[in-house]
DNA sequence: AAACAATTTAAACACTTGTTTAAAACAAAA
DNA sequence: TTTTGTTTTAAACAAGTGTTTAAATTGTTT
């Protein structure tokens, strides 16, 4: 009768904040249940099983890690200008879920870890013609001449690893853990600087 | 009496390709065993318990890990040349082990990971004077002023990302995991003349 | 040979895991 | 109020967890 979406919506959001804190394999169903407040059976009723709900949840969060990534592509501004303001809206987006890069990585590399559909998402963010853009921009000698995937695990490298290697870097160089997002905004400048210049050829043939 | 190193070693030996390939959270006791080919008691009987195998097992790759890089910073090349080289040794390491970066990472963002000794071997890094002849290249206009913690996060990133990502990256963009190693000969000479170009500074002044 | 201590084993321990069951509580419709 | 269907609960399930125990096996020393 009375649909209680409340509930539902309840333990995935609780699901959601224990995944990205633990991972999968980290965490029990009783702790996703207790961190809603509900019973564990709850968990398999509403979602068919454990797997099931990660499922769900994996996938969404995935979607809104690659999203975020296309919007400015679709703009008719330089690329230079089109990388730099992506590296800042990446930089932008892992400020707020810092969490998720290491998150994805784990689910990525565990054994059963299942396969997920990003075709889709990849298809949309090709729709945005950005990777054509850069062939022609190497064509014409504006750009140096890495491959595409060179490409994007030079960006991925440099805006994910800072953040997913938090725990490590403080512990390996003695930092302090609240001090840290200060040492990512000088690095979001130093990755910003060194990518653009690494990947455009200016004109110094004056 | 007669003191079998066989039946430890073979339990270690095993521990560490599982651990290596699951994680501690990923792996139980009896799988470890049984890669051994030995009886579940036995892993407590050498060891006191599956937490201080982990322990040893992690240590040791941790120092073996950071130990790879004290070699070359002894040397009086210039400093330039010894990244290179450092660079150079720290791919050619990551190909022979390339489970090691995650697992590291794996195991810090751990909610109970146990807090490791690096302070002795940092001071080891410390002393051969890499640090110091950093400050004063870059006192000299050498090199770009970043701050250490910017350099070290800048060749971590490039060095051990394009390693533990290799499953993402594969799924995402599409790739042969077979060919993937072919990949990362050419990400490895991106990184060289990025991170070069990026931190010394070249005399244009003719 | 017997005695001894180190090693290996199968079995059990108490506990947690994901999942299911069957009864209770609830709300709305008749 | 009774009926009906949905939601919630406590309890149980079988399987797996790390760890321990106590007996069996082994090798070495006397």
């Amino acid at each position: 009768m009375k649909r209680d979406i409340s509930t539902s919506a309840k333990i995935k959001e609780a699901a959601k904040n224990v995944f990205l804190l633990k991972g999968f394999s980290g965490c029990s169903s009783r702790e996703i249940a207790n961190a809603a407040g509900e019973n564990v059976a709850l968990v398999n009723y509403y979602f068919r099983s454990k797997g099931k709900l990660f499922e769900q949840i994996f996938q969404s969060v995935m979607e809104e890690s690659l999203t975020t990534m296309i919007v400015e592509f679709g703009s008719d501004l330089p690329l230079r200008e089109k990388m730099r303001i992506f590296i800042k809206h990446e930089y932008a987006f892992l400020k707020k879920h810092p969490e998720i890069p290491f998150f994805i990585l784990n689910e990525m590399n565990r054994e059963d870890g299942f396969v997920l559909d990003t075709k889709a998402i990849m298809s949309k963010i090709s729709e945005t013609g950005i990777f054509e853009e850069i062939l022609q921009a190497q064509k014409a000698g504006t750009m140096r001449e890495i491959s595409l995937v060179g490409i994007i695990t030079l960006i991925m490298s440099n805006c994910q690893f800072p953040f997913m290697a938090k725990n490590l870097m403080c512990q390996l160089l003695d930092l302090n853990k609240e001090e840290y997002p200060t040492n990512l905004d000088n690095h979001e400048q130093y990755v910003t600087d060194m990518l653009l210049d690494y990947f455009f050829i200016t004109n110094t043939n004056k």
